[in-house]
DNA sequence: ATCATCGGACTATCAAATTG
DNA sequence: AATTTGATAGTCCGATGATA
């Protein structure tokens, strides 16, 4: 049972409602790539014991003045598929449309149905009540049973987790640029999410080798070809660090930080 | 067996292109 | 001006590997 929400088990495949994300995730969520919540001191980083460095980072503001091309007709009719309004077809992806169903007719989907549950802004941390057991439990990493997803009522479940001693006084985040190198948490032994140990680490895995060939990464795309990638657009993941034009690794974050040797 | 790391799927946003 | 398209920027799921 992935989800509480029952899927109307008729369909082969679940549509699956749609992941929901925070506007912003903290930069301590965003580094270990863990989700997060609108609350500031953010569920994780409150579990952890690292609220203190919980805050967001800043977003890049999109580029403008790029140039887009001729855009294909796609709305209206299952008429004029796809053809640029003037000049010679692209080439071949045209398509083959749906022909007969302009419209898949979504009945139900709301907007945020997620087996997730998001408190709204101006909510004083709930701290329980939480009718949505976590959606990461569904299928997190740990494969913890989680008995509490979120905000335990005893704080003496969640030994406050201890990390290496903050930077300095302020908790903010130091600019990449003027943060040499990282305190490699020595012995932090225990456990925790990635934010946590955040650390450059080297050796890590995932090489995929020399061979070029990826052993077979995920393999899901339930609804994520109609959201957008997928056809001749592959979405692309702009994260990594630089993105390809700016090449300045922003700020928000650096990303898992490696890619370097 | 459990935890940490991070590749990349998926989402949200918004400017350019197109149409009215 | 309004709408649509499509790409950028970002979130975070979940596979993969390291360790315990
Ligand atoms: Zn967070
Ligand atoms: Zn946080």
């Amino acid at each position: 049972m992935p989800y509480p929400y029952p899927p109307p088990q008729g369909l082969p495949a679940a549509p699956r409602p749609k992941r929901k994300q925070v506007k912003m995730a903290c930069t301590n969520c965003a580094g270990a790539c863990k989700r997060c919540d609108d609350s500031r001191p953010c569920e994780r980083c409150v579990k952890y014991g690292i609220a203190d460095t919980c805050v967001d980072g800043t977003r890049k503001e999109r580029k403008k003045g790029i140039k887009r091309g001729p855009y294909k007709r796609k709305s209206k009719f299952g008429s004029n598929e796809a053809f640029p309004t003037a000049s010679s077809a692209p080439t071949g992806e045209a398509s083959t449309e749906p022909t007969t169903t302009p419209a898949p007719t979504y009945p139900p989907m709301p907007e945020s149905y997620y087996p997730y549950y998001y408190p709204h802004p101006g909510y004083p941390t709930p701290g329980h009540e939480v009718p949505q057991p976590n959606g990461e439990a569904v299928a997190n990493g740990n494969g913890h049973p989680m008995p509490h997803p979120y905000y335990p009522l005893h704080p003496a479940v969640y030994p406050s987790y201890p990390p290496y001693s903050h930077p300095g006084p302020v908790a903010y985040a130091p600019p990449p640029a003027m943060m040499p190198p990282p305190p490699p948490p020595p012995d932090v032994n225990g456990k925790a999410d990635d934010t946590v140990t955040a650390a450059p680490k080297s050796k890590k895995k995932r090489k995929v080798g020399e061979d070029g060939a990826p052993k077979a990464k995920k393999a899901k795309a339930t609804n994520g070809e109609i959201a957008n990638g997928v056809g001749p657009t592959a979405v692309g993941s702009s994260h990594t660090n630089g993105t390809a034009v700016n090449g300045v690794n922003g700020a928000a974050d650096q990303r898992h930080a490696v890619s370097s040797a």
